[in-house]
DNA sequence: CAAGCGCATATTTTT
DNA sequence: TATGCGCTTG
């Protein structure tokens, strides 16, 4: 994109243009005119008290607190419109920066809604990532790129740090890409140049080499000519602080700036916005830290949480009423987050009936939670309830298999939110790579990528002395590719391989500009034999492929060249999702932020998977709040009606394991909730006893006994600090000692006995080695192995040692 | 260079 | 359990 965005402003028919003029001048004057529009002015009408002050204070900081369902969107769409129709900004004086493309889309859309075309011609509305590629592009020399840098994703990331671990002699396997390639996108979250991490930091990896590697993986970046999602962010920090003449441009261009979802933003993004919001100082930020669900890749929630310490003198405003859920569900949702600690604080209100109250239910296991969930569905169903409106939220993926099975058996039409994205696909990444290289024969990483693929007769021993070549000369792969055709260096038959696809490559790239992009696109995986390979390719999901590759070609129809096409899809790494479709809707609880639907179900309420053992242990007590507000994410989803369920067995990494109810259903207000028995017939449960009967079987099965566990449950008194591991909880009481050995018998086959180990023991075991008992449930055990670390291990793998 | 085996590993995921 | 990876073998 290279339009300007003064000669955008320029196309633009700016309604209130002589105002804005002035306004830019007499401020005094501006405020006055203002002052008399709101009551002519139709896109106010509408917006409840605490909205409407939210968008009419256009001055100074501004935090809006948006609860969930409060018009967030609206607020920000409508304060926008407000600041253009009132002249106090021309579209391109302002600067507005969502998390997400979907975000961004809905804005413009919606602007263009309330002020015609006008908003369109926003040039500064975009995610933080396209708003810092466009500002880097323009002074790419001033950090050490080309304007036409080329944009990493994950994989080329991968790739390239795979190189410069080889290139620093540190061993792959006790240092893998991934780990360091985390740490770096770590350290440029929160805005940290190579030279600026800590070095005790730095020294933790790699042997100390952490930060050599950072220095010299962003070394290489320079050279290809490129940046990863990271540095689009923290090179327009160093951009503005080694330049400040740029940042006083820019801070001066964005008189009014706004971000949406601010608890999502990360170190790096808030310096990036304080920088600019010092000039003006008119940032309104909106957000909702009971939403904040990113911590773990680097979001602060202690940004949004210091908003005021920030900026100082900010106008707090918050948006309290609820304008999705019915009573009991907000009731459920509020009384749920308020035990968390590190908030703001809102209460949630809705002049909305009460409704039905949130259900919560037991199953024996995870599989008869599917069925449960299967016959709600359907029953629904038979109620007229459209399935579009239906979405089952899980915390993990892995949840969602057995509840894919079980629709698939019913042949229940669903859909899956999330998931591997198109442009993340293999085949796709790959098309991608080919069009990379025929665009800029420089692109080492897209050429390394589809050097033998398909396959050529080149390995990795042909790739090496190309590697060779192009260090040594200081020359792309591809040229180095041209020169070693012409020599002996190359075995014959890695000659010809590589000669046909230099030869390939010139003639494709010949082609770019004299005929469409998708034409060129779709020779270029004839002529590669790319399309063959999966047209030969027997396995299942060839065919899938051979249509995504279609899909592909035909969707770069909708841009202008092919180098734009590079650009988006490069930034914009999401699958066209299909709507219509009557389906129900599957996806994890942290995909389904911003959506809502009538009815939502919440399986997997169970300590360990949710709140996530994982996310408790690596984050304790930050940890258990980020999850009560996936937790509150979920409930904020639904419209009318929220199922929660939890399993009582559920097979963890291949193991079947006895798991208790999520101790964020005790923190439920009982008010807001129903107990709902499992449904009385056994039939399929039973088959279960069928296949491994035990005496108890059965009545365990029984609706009684899952009522009493939910009971149980209750009694506990889950949540407070003790809960760690699966395994701790409380297994001294006799309460629930009695089913559980025998879950244990049926699960694990076990024998069954009461445990023999006890708390500190020493135990050695077959696999992992000596270690520690650090807890003891029935027959299983967490372990704190001396070389494996904690590990929960079931006792008959276990000698005392 | 491809197929096959053993081994470790096992949240959440946008840009 | 199941997947994916890296190494060994044909």
């Amino acid at each position: 994109m290279k339009q300007h965005p003064d000669a955008a402003a320029a196309t633009v028919p700016a309604p209130a243009s002589g105002v804005a003029a002035e306004a830019a001048q007499t401020s005094i004057a501006a405020r006055a005119m203002a002052s008399l529009r709101p009551q002519g002015s139709p896109y106010l009408e509408g917006l409840n008290p605490e909205q409407r002050r939210a968008v009419e204070t256009t001055e100074g900081p501004v935090l809006v607190l948006a609860g969930a369902g409060t018009g967030k969107t609206r607020v920000l769409t409508t304060r926008i419109a407000h600041l253009v129709s009132t002249g106090k900004a021309r579209p391109y004086d302002i600067l507005s920066v969502t998390f997400t493309n979907k975000a961004a889309r809905e804005m413009k859309h919606r602007i263009g809604a309330l002020i015609g075309p006008a908003g369109e011609g926003m040039p500064w509305l975009g995610t933080f990532h396209s708003i810092g590629t466009k500002i880097l592009r323009r002074h790419a020399e001033m950090v050490g790129l080309k304007s036409d840098f080329t944009i990493l994703g994950m994989d080329d990331q991968l790739r390239l740090m795979k190189q410069v671990i080889v290139d620093q002699n540190i061993d792959e396997k006790r240092w893998p890409a991934r780990a360091l390639s985390s740490a770096i996108d770590g350290w440029k979250n929160r805005g940290l140049l190579p030279e600026q991490v800590p070095p005790g930091e730095a020294g933790a990896f790699a042997f100390g080499k952490g930060g050599a590697l950072y220095t010299a993986y962003q070394a290489r970046l320079l050279t290809l000519n490129a940046a990863d999602f990271g540095d689009l962010l923290l090179l327009c920090l160093k951009l503005w602080r080694e330049n400040p003449d740029v940042l006083a441009n820019y801070q001066q261009r964005f008189r009014y700036i706004l971000v949406d979802e601010y608890q999502d933003t990360n170190v790096a993004q808030y310096l990036w916005l304080r920088l600019l919001a010092q000039g003006h100082r008119n940032v309104a930020c909106v957000g909702d830290d009971d939403q904040s669900i990113y911590g773990w890749r680097g979001a602060e929630v202690d940004n949004i949480l210091r908003f005021e310490h920030d900026f100082p003198g900010a106008v707090v405003v918050r948006l309290e009423r609820n304008y999705r859920s019915t009573g009991h569900i907000l009731a459920a949702a509020s009384g749920l987050i308020a035990k968390n600690e590190g908030r703001l604080g809102k209460t949630l209100r809705t002049e909305d009936v009460a409704g039905e109250k949130v259900t919560v239910s037991g199953a024996w296991d995870s599989e008869e939670e599917a069925r449960q969930l299967g016959e709600s569905i359907e029953s629904l169903q038979a109620k007229q309830h459209p399935l579009s409106e239906i979405a089952v939220l899980v915390r993990i993926s892995a949840q969602m298999r057995e509840i894919e099975d079980r629709f698939v058996q019913l042949g229940l039409p669903y859909r899956v939110i999330g998931g591997p994205r198109f442009y993340e696909r293999a085949e796709i990444r790959d098309a991608l790579a080919y069009l990379r290289v025929t665009m800029n024969p420089a692109d080492d990483l897209a050429f390394e990528r589809i050097f033998n693929t398909p396959k050529r007769g080149l390995g990795d021993a042909t790739l090496q002395i190309l590697h060779g070549y192009s260090r040594s000369q200081r020359v792309p792969l591809l040229q180095a590719a041209r020169s070693l055709i012409e020599t002996d260096e190359l075995k014959p038959r890695a000659r010809s391989g590589v000669r046909a696809l230099v030869e390939s490559f010139s003639r494709w790239a010949r082609m770019v500009g004299t005929q469409p992009h998708s034409e060129v696109a779709q020779t270029i995986l004839e002529e590669s034999g790319y399309t063959e390979m999966w047209q030969k390719d027997k396995s299942a999901d060839a065919a899938g492929r051979l249509e995504n590759l279609k899909e592909f070609v035909r969707s770069m129809e909708e841009f202008p060249d092919m180098a734009a096409f590079l650009e988006h899809v490069s930034l914009v790494m999401e699958a066209s999702e299909q709507e219509g479709a009557d389906r129900v809707s599957l996806m994890t609880l942290h995909a389904a932020k911003g959506l809502e639907f009538d009815t939502v179900f919440l399986p997997g309420w169970e300590d360990g998977l949710f709140p996530n053992q994982r996310a408790l242990d690596e984050s304790g007590r930050a940890g258990l709040e980020e999850e009560r507000r996936l937790a509150h994410v979920g409930l904020t989803r639904a419209r009318k009606r929220a199922k929660l369920s939890f399993a009582v067995n559920r097979r963890i990494h291949g193991l079947w394991s006895s798991t208790v109810p999520s101790r964020f259903i005790d923190e439920l207000p009982a008010s807001a909730v129903d107990v709902v028995d499992a449904p009385a017939h056994f039939s399929a449960g039973a088959s279960r006893f069928d296949r491994n009967p035990t005496p108890f079987g059965s009545s365990y099965a029984t609706p009684g006994w899952q009522r009493a566990q939910a009971n149980t449950a209750g009694n506990q008194g889950f949540g407070q600090s003790s809960g760690q591991g699966f395994g701790r909880s409380s297994s001294s009481g006799r309460n629930n000692g009695g089913p559980r050995q025998i879950e244990g018998e049926l699960v694990a086959k076990s024998t069954g006995a009461p445990s023999a180990f006890s708390d500190g023991m020493r135990v050695f075991h077959t696999k992992f080695g000596p270690g520690n008992v650090a807890a003891v449930d029935g027959n299983k055990l967490t372990v704190d192995f001396d070389k494996a670390g904690r590990k929960m291990v079931l006792d008959s793998f276990i000698q005392p040692g």
